[in-house]
DNA sequence: TGTGGTACCTTTTTT
DNA sequence: AGGTACCACA
């Protein structure tokens, strides 16, 4: 090993290093070589600065260095970004030898999301920390209905509508967790209207709480939550600690103060502690996320942390990058760099102003149809917006023209109704105990209900456990053969070790009652089978339902199956899904106050700045081209079809006058003078309206 | 008492 | 496409 570490200063540097500039090479180098310390090491990277490049070299050397890659942690925020980064390691580690590039083949276990690694390390620990090592995680929705229940079950419901719904009361538990603040301070700063609510708050916590231990449940915040916990015992965080030599985070911008806590519980004096990320891209303040992480990062250590600042830009023209520069100038807080580029070009962004959201995606779709004949492809070009329904219209556009594309963000698969019954189901053999999986997948059969599914649970929960009486529960007159079919089919599943053949068994009574629980059967049965796919491609049921529940599969193209991956098609994504990403040319839907800042965003200013990031994020995602797009009328929804009630909306307020000058302005369709057609067109519209509705009889 | 149907509303961003 | 409120039927 001796050998692969000469000294830097004197020896040449190793050819895979070759390609970085110094800024990236001190990071990727940074404590390592004879006379380095390997201390604490945060690099602000900023967009498009070569951040997951620089990550990957970073890795590599470690393991030219002698590090072992299962040692190594590597927390990202996606499976997908993790998947990204491995990859790169990879190709650069078949640079350094073949010795090491075996060793990167083998793979990085320790490699996913905050929430995936303490699934793992609470599994692994449970037996030290009294949890039982099959505990079933629940998605949002699940502990949604849990608290529902809890909630229901201490007559807080009952009160009338003013105590707070099951989401809020969830959003309220979550933020007291992440942000480790009291529940008092929550309520204050951030649901001052449930103030009045905190004693009963607290007494459904509790029971919330006590209802997840008593069925071995764990929600997203106790995968954090447990493994803070565990680590906050010094013997445990030692061991947890030692497990991995080098630590390293991206995205630090996006995790919260139980994220940060739990790592310096890992890493008191920030050896082998690496951490990436941007100020300027954070965007996920509702999820607790704190900017403070990354400020005050430097300062927690005995000795401060190297501070390394990425500003030079590979990705964006320069004109796109000043413009997205101005825009990030008007943020009040704000504590680094301008981006510079090299990449000279005379095209400025382009601000369009458009008659409506209808024109809006006819000229989309034109301008990506332009730039596809002038050889750039559809998988090159982007479309981004603020909520996942702004690019409905667009949607349609895209269908009518026959334009083939993938959506990211929005609603998700596994949110979908039917392939929650069948998780609910399996979720529910896994964990005989697991409450709200069992409730939900009882009332599957016709003629049980709230009421019916809960004595039976109650029934179930009294008897010894392994007592098999599901198919003696009482059901009535009517149920009772579907329900001894229901209760054999579970008993089978329950029995079964192989995989993945139950849920063949369990895919197949499903379908079956499908035709009587949706209209539309067919469509969704395609995703059933889809799941059953999915699912053979993991080695056991455990792994199955965690990994789907925690790595989701996050777009379209991942539900309809392999043939689309080799297609080109054109990408559609909110902001938050299009983090990391960039394309050659991209256009922003509704660049409107309203949308963007949302006008459910705007009420502290602290909301709005991250929305003024939001929209940052937005334009740097972009190399070469840049429309951001500004339909001047929306109309108001719930009025008869082809209907003209409307408002009128404004440029967002973060592109202010001064700031024009950084833009070419154009307005389309171009004003033609003389024409009365300027004024509303109802045929127009109508036909509009008549192709929304022929895209819903095609599932009729 | 419990279930099932209908009408109406609302939909930020996500591990 | 889901949740909720309300009403009708077993």
């Amino acid at each position: 090993m001796s050998d692969l570490s000469p000294p830097l200063a004197t020896a040449a540097l190793p050819d895979y290093l070759a390609s970085l500039n110094t800024a990236q090479r001190e990071a990727a180098l940074h404590g390592c070589g004879p006379n380095a310390d390997a201390g604490p090491l945060l690099v602000i990277a900023g967009a498009g600065s070569g951040k997951t490049n620089t990550l990957a070299h970073r890795v590599a050397h470690l393991l030219a260095q002698g590090a072992d890659p299962s040692q190594i942690l590597l927390l990202t925020f996606s499976r997908r970004a993790a998947d990204e980064m491995i990859r790169r390691v990879q190709r650069i580690a078949a640079k350094v030898s073949p010795r090491h590039a075996r060793l990167a083949q083998g793979g990085f276990p320790w490699a996913g999301t905050f929430h995936s690694v303490g699934a793992r390390l609470l599994r692994e620990f449970a037996g030290r920390i009294g949890l039982d090592p099959a505990f079933t995680i629940h998605d949002r929705e699940d502990s949604g209905d849990l608290m529902n229940l809890i909630r229901h079950e201490l007559g807080l419901s009952a009160k009338g509508k003013r105590f707070p719904l099951k989401g809020t009361c969830l959003a309220i538990y979550s933020a007291a967790v992440n942000t480790q603040a009291s529940l008092t301070e929550v309520l204050q700063t951030s649901f001052p209207w449930c103030a009045g609510w905190g004693q009963e708050l607290r007494d459904l916590f509790l029971a919330y709480v006590e209802a997840k231990q008593a069925q071995q449940v764990l929600d997203y915040d106790d995968l954090l939550l447990y493994w803070a916990q565990m680590v906050a015992e010094p013997e445990l965080a030692h061991e947890v600690g030692a497990r991995f030599s080098h630590i390293l985070v991206d995205e630090f911008q996006d995790t919260n103060r139980l994220q940060a806590g739990l790592l310096l519980a890992m890493r008191p004096d920030g050896r082998g502690l690496t951490v990436v990320g941007d100020d300027a891209q954070s965007i996920y303040s509702f999820r607790c996320a704190t900017v403070r992480n990354i400020l005050d990062f430097p300062g927690q250590f005995s000795t401060p942390a190297r501070r390394i600042t990425l500003d030079r830009n590979y990705r964006s023209t320069q004109p796109i990058l000043a413009a997205a520069n101005a825009v990030i100038a008007q943020a009040k807080e704000r504590f680094s760099k301008d981006l510079w580029s090299e990449r000279i070009s005379g095209e400025k962004p382009r601000l369009v102003s458009l008659r409506d959201e209808s024109d809006q995606a006819a000229w989309v779709v034109d301008q990506v149809l332009a730039r596809r004949e002038a050889g750039l492809r559809l998988k090159a070009q982007a479309v981004l917006f603020r909520a996942a329904h702004h690019s409905m219209r667009l949607e349609i556009e895209l269908t009518r023209r026959n334009i083939p594309f993938v959506k990211f963000g929005g609603l998700k698969f596994l949110e979908a109704a039917h392939v929650k019954d069948v998780l609910a189901i399996l979720r529910w053999t896994q964990n005989p105990r697991d409450r709200v999986s069992g409730f939900r997948a009882i009332q599957l059969l016709p003629g049980l209900g709230p009421k019916t599914a809960g004595r039976i649970l109650d029934n179930l929960q009294a008897a010894p456990p392994g007592c098999l009486l599901l198919a003696e529960q009482p059901v009535p007159e009517g149920t009772r053969s579907a329900w001894q079919a229901f209760a054999t089919m579970v008993e089978a599943l329950r029995a079964s070790t192989t995989w993945p053949a139950p849920i063949e068994q369990l895919a197949q009574w499903y379908e079956g009652e499908m035709d009587r629980l949706f209209d539309d059967a067919p469509v969704r049965q395609a995703d059933i089978q889809q799941l059953a796919r999915i699912a053979a491609t993991y080695p056991s049921l455990e792994r199955f339902l965690t990994e789907l529940t925690l790595d989701p599969p996050d777009a379209t193209s991942d539900e309809s199956g392999a043939p689309l991956l080799d297609e080109d098609y054109l990408v559609l994504s909110t902001i938050h899904s299009a983090k990391g990403r960039e394309w050659s040319a991209v256009s922003l839907l509704n660049t409107v106050d309203g949308c963007l800042p949302s006008d459910l965003a705007t009420g502290s200013e602290h909301e709005i700045e991250e929305e003024m990031r939001l929209l940052y994020v937005a334009m740097t995602r972009a190399k070469d081209h840049l429309d951001l797009l500004v339909p001047q009328r929306f109309y108001v929804t719930g009025q008869a079809a082809g209907g003209d009630r409307h408002v009128y909306a404004n440029r967002t307020r973060f592109i202010p006058s001064r700031l024009l000058g950084y833009f070419d302005q154009l307005s389309w369709p171009p004003a033609e003078p003389a024409m009365p057609a300027a004024t509303p067109d109802p045929g127009a519209r109508q036909n509009a309206i008549d192709l929304a509705a022929r895209m819903r009889a095609m599932w009729q």
